[in-house]
RNA sequence: GGUCUCGUGGCCGAGUGGCUAGGCAGUGGUCUGCAAAACCAUCUACAUCGGUUCGAAUCCGAUCGAGACCUCCA
């Protein structure tokens, strides 16, 4: 298959023609969470983007190695090299041990993840599990003059980096000579030759739960290095993709890529691409802000801002139906109206999936018609993973699936692009956009009681009896089972 | 304050220099014992003011408004 996939670089503003370093093989590095706290929402965004592109990567037949780190320490309150680790300060706050604390809610992630239907990534590598390869690092970027080591920390040289040639600082827009010159005056800052040198070692001192040993004392890895070393160490001196949130763009990501360059003298990633974020109320969800919303408070329909409980997938093909690069608002109107959208895409493919193809005479406008929409949803996703638009080509299929079904002219296709219909409708639903059908979770004889019920009813139909059969099609409703009265007989679907 | 992004119909959200996505909601039909679903038809748009152009919602400028980053955050 000839692939032909554009996306947008955020390093240089532009949609490019995607072309992987080595052939066939893809690597992709995504920052992960840090574990200390439960994932909100707005977390979950951006790894269910990057799910779909990864997912759409591998549906085109790259190979694809998805490298998605966990968080595990380093990762500072407040200042990035002043404040307090996260994972420590929680584990103060729950009496637990730190490493409870990242067992404990990378549990948590997990099942949300997996919940939201994403695929576990290839490694999901820890800064703990790192330490050795962050100091590696730490001293070839030494070794190259780039950091400075000052009572036991080590930081970064960025107005060295500066001069050099290199640039600090494009990746976000950012003007050197502001980061050069940046005023901010911060308790222990004193020790940096200039305000916008970051952390690459911290001293720690004896209180520090979390330390290790290192040839510049006991301390602990900054966290912008964890990333920059095991995204070498399992991808390469230069990564295909490099994927993360909007808010990571600086400084995170801007100080990855000077780690990269200092230690590798290689641009350590080619494609930058950031996920844009979720709002609720107008404004980004964050922890720090208290502006969240909890997946289970979502499944369960717990909390303020819902009505009614929704499905983790309703949730997922709601945050698909806009782009990943636009902000996306959160809404109980907006969710509900994704709800049906999402029940009504799914009955039809259901409906395409159980159809019993027939040849009849070919009507070749219709069948022109499905293919070319067929294309668009390969268009679409090549276009910088368009899943809106995609979506939006699905039901136009989902038309005239729902057209032929009534009826009953499939068979005014031909086979070869029926099933071309068949395959690209799954291919596109479950493959791509990951969205699983809710009615696998029925059992056989849940489905055998239903049909059961579904033959009485019949029966009083047929009677005229229609008391009954409106009590039983009530009954039925409350507990989330929809019946349909069609001409072919009666269908239902679980909700 | 600096940098950047955005402002689309009742709501959510794509897109684009000319042929007006899609979902939800509304209205009128078809079907049905009645519903539901589905289908057909239909109604609401591109913040404001200028400019470029044969033509702009789409490009440029100004204004107003919203948001993000500049400190931890996906």
């Amino acid at each position: 298959m000839i692939k032909n996939l554009f996306l947008y670089n955020s390093l240089i503003g532009e949609k490019v023609k995607f072309e992987p370093i080595a052939s066939n093989n893809v690597g992709i590095y995504v920052c992960g969470p840090t574990v200390y706290s439960e994932v909100h929402l707005g977390n979950c965004r951006t790894f269910i983007s990057f799910d779909v592109i990864v997912r759409y990567l591998k549906f085109l037949g790259y190979n694809v190695r998805y490298v998605r780190n966990i968080t595990d320490a380093g990762h500072l309150e407040n200042d990035a090299d002043f404040g307090e680790d996260k994972i420590s300060k929680k584990a103060k706050i729950e009496q637990l041990e730190p490493m409870e604390i990242v067992q404990k809610y990378t549990l948590d992630f997990h099942n949300v993840m997996s919940l939201f239907n994403t695929l576990p990534p290839s490694i999901e590598p820890t800064a703990t599990g790192h330490i050795i390869e962050q100091i590696e690092m730490i001293k070839s970027i030494i070794k190259n003059g780039y950091a400075y080591e000052v009572n036991g920390s080590v930081y970064f040289d960025v107005k060295k980096y500066i001069n050099d040639g290199y640039q600090y600082g494009k990746l976000s827009g950012r003007d050197i000579d502001e980061l050069i010159s940046g005023s901010r005056d911060l308790q222990g800052q004193q020790e940096k030759k200039n305000p916008s040198d970051f952390a690459l070692w911290k001293n720690a001192s004896k209180q520090h739960i979390m330390k290790w040993p290192s040839p510049w004392g006991t301390g602990f890895p900054g966290w912008h290095l964890e990333c920059s070393a095991m995204g070498a160490k399992y991808l390469g001196d230069q990564i295909d993709i490099h994927g993360g949130g909007m808010d990571l763009k600086f400084p995170h990501h801007e100080c990855e890529i000077a780690q990269g360059v200092s230690a590798n003298n290689v641009d350590p990633v080619k494609y930058w691409m950031h996920a844009n974020m979720l709002t609720l109320n107008g404004k980004r969800m964050s922890k720090s802000t208290g502006n969240t919303l909890l997946p289970e408070e979502i499944f369960s329909g717990e909390n303020e801002i819902l009505k009614k409980a929704f499905s983790p997938l309703v949730v997922r093909f709601f945050m698909l139906q806009a782009h990943y690069r636009s902000v996306l608002d959160f809404s109980s109107v907006a969710l509900s109206a994704s709800e049906k959208g999402f029940n009504k895409l799914m009955e039809a493919k259901k409906v395409l999936s159980n159809v019993k193809f027939v040849q009849k005479n070919i009507n070749t406008e219709l069948d022109s018609q499905i293919v070319n929409l067929i294309e668009a949803c390969y268009k679409h996703m090549n276009d910088d993973f368009n899943t809106p638009q995609t979506i939006a080509t699905l039901f136009e299929l989902v038309s005239i699936v729902n057209t032929c079904n009534n009826a009953n002219s499939f068979g005014e296709i031909s086979k070869e692009t029926f099933i071309y219909l068949q395959k690209t409708m799954n291919g596109f639903i479950l493959d791509v956009l990951g969205l699983d059908n809710l009615d696998s979770q029925s059992n056989d004889k849940s489905a055998q009681l239903v049909e059961l019920m579904l033959s009485i009813r019949n029966e009083a139909k047929n009677n005229k009896n229609y008391a009954l059969s409106d009590q039983i099609r009530n009954q039925l409703n409350e507990i989330g089972i929809t019946i349909k009265d069609g001409k072919e007989g009666t269908t239902y679907s679980i909700t």
